[in-house]
DNA sequence: TATGAATGAGGGTTCATTCAT
DNA sequence: CATGAATGAACCCTCATTCAT
């Protein structure tokens, strides 16, 4: 009836598909709700989607892009390593904080469901960036000498599992505290330079 | 055919589970397929697990469990909070490398299916034993002041994310590699020195 | 197939449902039976209806509102007590007859299987409708002074155990023999009389 | 362990399964539930009871080996027809309210499970008894006119309907009461002789 | 474009029955 | 005689997907 561009359904899909998709993860997740929760016939979700896994993946390509998108712009406006880390860092917490079902959502699919290779070569990229951060810093001094592409590795395990008990933990993490934990270590410096 | 020792059965369950489970998680996972990986008959799964989700659950709590003990031995026998941590560290990753799927299915599940509390209630206890860790380190000039309970949740976090990491993306993480990222953090100490 | 009204696939599936649970009671009775005999998917039969339970439920509902509205009808229009409670007799003599199987049904999942309080609430109104008739033949002098409650029980009793008869064992049993029974008693007049 | 006489477990078996039969009907009873009632393992019933149909037509035919034996005797005592039948009446009446249970699985069985022919025997064998009470009434002028044998079977129905309500509706049935219904009819004989 | 009735494979679970001990 | 672990057919129900309208 509703004679809609298709655009428009397409986006109406794609929303309550986060929702369905969020609140009972990909498996428990059915078509027919979330058919429902965007008014749209089930049949219509057919229409834009050639099946529940490719719904999947559209959503899952749509907040990489959105992501890789942001935190490029953002790294490249911070004046320095330190600074570019710091904001990236804030960056994802605020997104986990935001859209913890999302987070909770690929983080449990990550790894099962299809779409692998769409997911590794994001956290390639996301990682090759934090890897440009730690090598300039590096070079500047401001960072201590390590293997930068090693040490990005750790630094995206560290944030992925924190923003992961954000989401699912409701622990409470200030970019401030996360800033300091990630530059600064635990040890006391007095003690360990002499 | 082997008609006695149903704790025997249990066991080949039990491996059977975490391995499908573990191979699929928990929705995908099938009754059919545990029980013929564990040469076992459909019902015989119900002759031990009152329904697929108390397997599930059973799993969990045993791992959990053998995971809590041996933590504690672990801390309890270093000779100071930097070891503590360190061995803490390592025992998780070298845990990760041996039961890869394992360390996914638990990550993948928690926050969705049934067993939260039962997994919250373990994320306390070694929450706690870090926090303790820190303390410790502290009061003995180790570890700069910080607030204990918050940096052993950042503590754990970033511990998940690179297990999460070497579990999901084959990463390779050395134990030396977190320890020293972990406790030293990025700064170059010259630099903050001053 | 055929794709268009849910109603005509609704009728097929209680017809089929008649049929299958009256043949072999409700336990007994699958649904995939149910589904073939209507000539319609499993599926499809969850179309329709929540589940086994409901898909009965309605069927019971269905007669007994037939069934109640037809004899309000009888005993209304007759002119008599004692022609009323003919009538009601015939009518049920005569369901009993074209419907056996559905009669068994009934009694056999009588006070085990759900809907107890339907059956019950049908059966109290029925009572009260045959105590009404006896009420008003004491009144006018056609039926012995009797309570009119406990004997409406009686009659209905023995109608129930009659149409049973009929149902299961096949017994023939005339509206005429039946009325005489019931008004008449065993005894002898004559020899009451004195 | 217990190597008590079979005799013993048979009678165990039994009366365990007259309970569970009775609590849910035959198809939903399970062996296992007996086999405990009864104190019993599972393979134990099947010692005594080829399966699970011979254990019901097992109970079904002491029950009414005992009922037939009961209601021979109570006839062969009576001094007159009228009184054999209100013995008759009085002892079916009572056995129901006793046995509620036993009397609604029969009657929910009876014409859906096997043992049909068994059953058939029976009732066949009391209607005959009914039929001589009838006859010899009849010619000792206790009884009006009437063909023995349908009359019979309409008393049988009769109790039979009225024991059913007894089990299934707790409706309260005094001898008494059931015994003038059955003999003296509804009708007002003032009205009937003139 | 849009609908939603229809399909049917497949999943979790139960339970009568067997048989090695 | 007795046990109870083991079997597997069969049940109820769900849901991704199709297609006539």
């Amino acid at each position: 009836m509703n004679k809609r561009s298709g655009i428009e359904s397409r986006k109406k899909i794609i929303a309550a598909a986060m929702d369905v998709f969020s609140g009972k993860g990909y498996a428990k997740a059915c078509i027919r709700e979330i058919a429902e929760a965007a008014g749209i016939s089930i049949g219509g979700v057919y229409l834009y989607f050639r099946n529940k896994e490719e719904l999947y993946l559209s959503l899952l390509k749509n907040e990489m892009h959105d992501s890789a998108v942001k935190t490029e712009e953002i790294v490249e406006h911070a004046e320095s390593p330190a600074e570019a880390l710091s904001k990236y860092l804030k960056m994802h917490l605020e997104y986990a904080l935001k859209h913890r079902e999302l987070i909770l959502l690929h983080i449990r699919e990550h790894g099962f469901v299809f779409g692998m290779d769409i997911k590794r070569r994001f956290f390639r990229e996301q990682r090759k960036l934090i890897e440009k951060i730690i090598t300039g810093g590096i070079r500047r001094g401001e960072f201590r000498r390590c293997n930068p592409r090693e040490t990005a590795k750790l630094v995206m395990g560290s944030l992925r599992g924190i923003v992961l008990s954000i989401a699912l933990d409701n622990v409470v993490v200030t970019p401030r505290m996360l800033n300091e934990f990630i530059l600064n270590g635990l040890l006391n410096k007095r003690e360990n330079r002499k």
